[in-house]
DNA sequence: GCCGTTTTCGGCCCGACTGTTTTCAGTCG
């Protein structure tokens, strides 16, 4: 897929062109078509040229230049471009605080060429000899040379949540703030986030604003002011505080949700109807009018749209979807009837059976079913075949004990690197549900990878593929795979795939739910529990199979325990 | 460079904070 590759040109032409000082609406137009294309759930290389040019942002033009790209892997143009301007130049654009213009000025007239140079010429304050520069800019160049150099990678959404949620809980505590909620991409649960946003509507602005650049998890503080505020966490993570009126905040909320794409074609949409919005409100272009903006509802109402759930707001065609009135109908966390991908202490879980069924009853749960490892995985102690038969009568006696709930047998099976299962299918054969996944091997091809797979679906009592591209956020990418191959096997079979909901897998993404929920697969969600506390995890699942387009009719673990073992695949028995 | 229920030319989403100015440019989101 080029998708990204093209993107990231489009956006190093705009960078180029910026440093020229090209027609700034030339370059908004490359940032808008690397974005769109960024945001493409489609491969571009299997779109036709006609085809391309519907895309939002792509014209004649630039549907040749992806064309090109394609057919050749280089686009003329850009070749040139680049001999133009030296490659240390562009990546100055990287330092925060630091833009085109000022690159250009300290490219123009002190040569400097590098990020090293740069921090050479501020640390013997060089630079304060330019027009336009003293010595506060040249101590923001220094601070955003530090910034770049350690990193703001964007995180798991699991590691920046629950830091959210702890300011924002002091915020409520100790500051004057009304209304309160995070916004942003974490709003939008993105499986990573590059900042926080935290919307707040206060009667004392100034105090909020001291509040919050003290709290103790601040370490820095990069600007503050009475409506807006941002500072850096001792993890790095940037947060910023905006403080609206009253008469604003669903306006704002909207605007501080975004995604920047989605706020664009609201925007687009109020000019065209005579309208303006902006983070104050929705205004009458003639008279600059007033005519909503407290609630959020407000700015999709007076657009004569639906209510658009933030986890779609993505400009990945729900606007479409809202003006012909097929808005999907989301699943909820409530409509989870039980987790079926669990480990209990018989493998490499930390509780015992009664400990999880207890937690899960907690939770509301009717069922879940006990996936411990199989044999070959000795690092996470695999049950042995007479260990996950002695398993099986203990469950039996368990459930007799049980009213109202239900413990399924089942196993988490090694499909090892030959593509055979970790247990032979008589053993498979007597439990209620078998979840396969790979835990080795993972540096094969993608073509032996798919296969592995594609073997493991097409064993009539495999149920479903647990974490199925394996990837770990932040820290090993998703294994070599022909998801289209995968797709159409699991189709074909009936075969369900996991959205594993921990926060650091999040696997299936949810551009792939998306495309499974398309092709009728039947999905699961499930939190890969090996603590009670992980059950938790449900909440970041169900919202990226949300962010998925899918709705509960899709997730089998919303069906009730008699029809969930019903809709598991032909060939397995479905008793308990 | 894109786009069109005023338009194939002339617009293009909107505002806050900082630093350097003395009314604003640059940067960011």
């Amino acid at each position: 897929m080029k998708n990204q590759e093209i993107a990231r040109i489009f956006n190093d032409i705009a960078d180029r062109l910026e440093l020229k000082e090209e027609n700034p609406f030339r370059i908004r137009a490359y940032r808008k078509a690397a974005l769109n294309i960024e945001g493409l759930s489609k491969n571009v290389e299997e779109i036709p040229e006609a085809e391309l040019r519907k895309i939002p942002g792509i014209g004649q033009d630039l549907a040749g230049k992806i064309v090109e790209y394609c057919r050749t892997g280089k686009i003329q143009a850009y070749e040139e471009l680049k001999s133009e301007l030296p490659e240390g130049l562009l990546r100055l654009l990287a330092i925060p605080s630091l833009g085109p213009k000022t690159a250009k000025q300290l490219y123009d007239t002190l040569q400097v060429k590098s990020i090293d140079e740069l921090e050479k010429l501020a640390l013997e304050h060089k630079l304060s000899k330019l027009p336009g520069i003293k010595e506060k800019t040249e101590e923001n160049i220094l601070k955003g040379i530090q910034t770049l150099k350690r990193g703001t990678e964007r995180q798991p959404i699991g590691k920046v949540l629950p830091l959210a949620h702890a300011m924002r809980d002091q915020l409520r505590a100790k500051a004057p703030v009304g209304r309160i909620d995070i916004a942003g991409s974490i709003r939008r649960w993105k499986d990573t986030v590059k900042d926080i946003d935290i919307l707040v509507t206060s009667d004392n602005p100034d105090k909020a604003m001291d509040v919050f650049v003290y709290l103790p998890q601040v370490r820095e503080i990069l600007v503050q002011g009475p409506t807006k505020s941002s500072v850096i966490t001792h993890e790095g993570i940037q947060v910023d505080v905006r403080v609206v009126e009253e008469e604003s905040y669903g306006a704002a909320l909207t605007y501080f949700t975004g995604s920047k794409t989605h706020n664009i074609r609201l925007r687009e949409m109020a000019v065209k109807k005579g309208l303006k919005i902006n983070e104050y409100g929705i205004f009458r272009e003639k008279d600059n009018k007033r005519i909503g903006g407290e609630e959020e509802g407000d700015v999709y109402r007076i657009l004569g749209l639906p209510y658009i759930p933030p986890e779609l707001r993505e400009d990945q065609g729900e606007v479409e979807a809202a003006l012909e009135g097929r808005l999907p109908d989301l699943i909820t966390i409530g409509d989870i009837q039980g987790d079926l991908h669990v480990h209990s202490k018989w493998s490499d879980g930390s509780h015992t059976f009664e400990e999880v069924v207890e937690a899960a009853r907690e939770r509301g749960y009717s069922y879940i079913a006990l996936t411990d490892h199989s044999r070959g995985l000795a690092v996470a102690r695999g049950l042995t075949i007479e260990r996950l038969m002695e398993q099986k009568k203990e469950i039996a006696a368990l459930n007799r004990k049980l009213r109202g709930f239900r413990v399924l047998q089942g196993t988490e099976v090694d499909i090892r690197s030959d593509g055979s299962l970790d247990f032979p299918d008589e053993v498979l054969k007597e439990l209620d549900i078998v979840v396969a996944s790979i835990h080795s091997g993972f540096k094969q091809s993608a073509q032996q990878l798919t296969s592995r797979i594609v073997s493991a679906m097409r064993n009539p009592y495999v149920s479903i593929i647990a974490h199925p591209t394996g990837r770990l956020i932040g820290d090993r990418d998703a294994y070599e795979l022909d998801m289209e191959e995968i797709l159409r096997v699991a189709a074909e079979t009936g075969t369900a795939l996991e959205i594993n909901a921990s926060p650091f897998r999040l696997d299936l993404s949810d551009a792939h739910a998306r495309k499974a929920k398309e092709r009728g697969i039947p999905l699961v969600i499930s939190t890969d529990t090996h603590v009670v506390d992980q059950f938790t995890y449900m909440g970041y699942g169900v919202s990226i199979a949300r962010r998925g387009w899918v709705g509960k009719g899709d997730v089998l673990n919303t069906l009730e325990g008699d029809a969930l073992l019903r809709r598991l695949k032909p060939g397995k028995k479905g008793t308990t």
